[in-house]
DNA sequence: ATACACCTTAGAGTCAACTCCAAGTCAATG
DNA sequence: CATTGACTTGGAGTTGACTCTAAGGTGTAT
């Protein structure tokens, strides 16, 4: 699979896609004899791995530990099971945060619902929202 | 209540305070009579709500139109409730990618944890994770 | 009244994560 | 075999969101 058509299946960049194998958040990509990237199935499954954790806020260099880690053979599986139940708190640290506002975001919405309707914007408590 | 005072309330520095005054993401902070800070619980208020959403990756320019909107009156409580639900859905949107990571994490997570165990890492499908 | 800690501003610097560019190589088509 | 479009690399540039620095003002305790 050429890094197009990789581009076009993950809606990334190809910049993007060739700066993660240079820095090392995924493995070195198979190549054809004359140089071009052709992405294996492995490859697609690192990639896909990749852009889920980065999309969660995941920052690049745990993602690179990881790789180091694989790289490293099968004597890193309790540091790569630890490096994940580590990625795994701070997303779940995240979220809390995404609900968090999701809360406030409902309490305000509610009242510019009420404002919209009748022209008046009003907080349950004095200075408690804007 | 004073710009340090502030800062250990919500965990957050001094520049970044002033910065968010600055670019305008909370209006004008209420001042002393030698121009020193002096926040307001309506103040306060604002920088809750600031950093509340920014937790939830919103961004800056964002919380600026709506500080831009709150300061041009009522006439746009109707643009302010619209400009919430989009910071809703894209909050919806960002956490539904949170919980998808989450979801791999757990997969990969109890995979690991029987390489630990077995001392063989196996996956479902051919493949299909690393 | 003089330290001293803390505050002010404008503007420059930093950092993560891309994103773009130049110069050149590869591969399918007319 | 020449054109065309996609690919390659190394390195420079950009963006968003802070973060720091310099030069100076404020306010309170001795």
């Amino acid at each position: 699979m050429t890094i197009k058509e990789v581009c076009r299946k993950f809606d990334v960049s190809a910049d993007t896609l060739r700066y993660y194998e240079r820095v090392g958040v995924i493995p070195e990509v198979h190549r054809t004899a004359g140089g071009i990237r052709d992405y294996s199935a492995e490859d697609l499954n690192w990639v896909a791995t990749a852009i889920c954790f980065r999309s969660a806020g995941m920052p690049i260099e745990l993602l690179i530990e990881y790789v180091k880690l694989f790289r490293e053979g099968d004597e890193t599986f309790g540091a790569r099971r630890d490096l994940l139940i580590e990625a795994k708190e701070r997303i779940l640290a995240e979220r809390k945060k995404y609900d968090d506002a999701l809360e406030k975001l409902e309490y305000k919405i509610s009242k510019y619902d009420e404002a919209v309707r009748t022209g008046v914007l009003k907080w349950d408590e004095e200075g408690s929202c804007k």
